[in-house]
DNA sequence: AGCATGGATGACAAAAATGTCATGCGCAAA
DNA sequence: TTTGCGCATGACATTTTTGTCATCCATGCT
């Protein structure tokens, strides 16, 4: 699977290409819009990951112009924190996703590989892990027919981790990809939202008790069980 | 456009016919799942609205019964409120869309829509309505470049108002789409609610002021102007 | 103009969500 | 076994959200 990254900063685009070749992608790069956008239009990528500050020729510029050339290749786009605006015009542009700089790698993979899943025929609301089946809709957890009723933190929270189901993720990445990147790091939020939740699994469901869906991983952080 | 109906209550099947015939689709009816699997199976369909309490052959038997043929038509299941579990296990075995009795016809059509939109390749998680931007992701609303934060339930409430953008939605309406179907008729939330996204609308774009969004339809309800 | 109905608004109260802190416990390394 | 670090936990304070109510205002009708 092929993608093509449109990113000028060297930093940048040396990490999330590293990051996404370990995750068995393919990844081209340009550092410039004007080049990244004769590469794309050649259609050979799956996906197109494209930064909108860019020298030469502006993202947002590219990506119109790529749609008005009838590319349909699915987009998604790298923002800084500030540029809110622009992220929402990209969306009107004909992107399909944004992502806010800083970012884990991480975090673009899942975005990436949902977002291909999505377009191939996937189309449910939902994402099963062991027992547990995150609704997307109601924006809730169910597990043996009984819905957790969980407070808007919480899904985003038990989403991320699902989402990453099997790996562990660290307090930092969580507490960036929940939380945000303007977040005290020296905090213990992430720890109590987690006993939260793990609180209301229990209480639908005793049986869990002794055996919660969340392990914490001494040292590093939490990891949502992959199987049951 | 022909979507296909598998329902046993007539009083439902009757005034789901009528309500998505006036908005222009063709709908075929079953009102038992054997009949409906098989009708379901010739493909003549664009979309499946499929009852999950059937009389001959349960719901989710004919979900996945469809889904093992291969059929890749999307379905909405329409389920009772208490068969939550049930919902998520449709979601499960290949529903795209899910959507809990009573409801309204109005409501069906906006999911209709949205759905084989989605499904056509428009996959852009945003709705524009005059110079207003609504953002899935984020679930927030941009004006002019600028975000205006909105609490859960106002999100829900503009998101339903934006859906129907230029209709009139009564009080009713609104009241069963945002809080759900139990909740006491007699009450202005509704309209506490519009008042507060109305002032954090204007807060952030002053220029507004006297010219808001969202109208008010004396004895009636609310609309979300369809232009600017 | 006077009236009645319906909507807007502001203040308020209650409830819920969220973050902090101090304490206690257990695991793992020495 | 002891020690120390890291996580769990419960209590708490704060902040947000949410719904209610009483009052005021506007509109449309007679």
């Amino acid at each position: 699977m092929k993608i093509l990254l449109i990113e000028d900063e060297q930093r940048i685009a040396d990490f999330v290409c590293s990051g996404l070749r370990e995750r068995g992608m393919q990844v081209d790069v340009c550092d410039n819009g004007v080049a990244g956008f004769e590469r794309a239009l050649k259609g050979q990528h799956a996906l197109i990951v494209l930064d909108l500050m860019l020298p030469g020729r502006d993202g947002l510029s590219v990506l119109t112009g790529l749609r008005a050339e009838g590319l349909v290749t699915p987009v998604i786009l790298l923002t800084a924190r500030n540029e809110l605006g622009d992220r929402v015009e990209g969306l009107q542009r004909g992107a399909d996703d944004y992502l806010a700089k800083p970012f884990y790698v991480e975090e673009l993979a899942a975005r990436i590989q949902a977002l291909l899943r999505r377009l191939s025929g996937d189309r449910h609301n939902t994402l099963q892990v062991g027992a547990y089946a995150l609704d997307r809709i109601a924006r809730s957890v169910a597990h043996e027919g009984k819905t957790i009723d969980l407070t808007s933190r919480e899904y985003t929270l038990i989403e991320v981790l699902m989402r990453s189901a099997g790996r562990v993720l660290t307090r930092t990445q969580i507490l960036e990809l929940v939380w945000g990147y303007d977040f005290d790091p020296n905090t213990n939020v992430v720890d109590a939202c987690i006993q939260r939740i793990r609180r209301k699994i229990e209480s639908i469901s005793p049986a869990v008790q002794a055996n919660s869906p969340i392990e914490s991983v001494r040292g590093i952080g939490y990891r949502f069980k992959a199987q049951g």
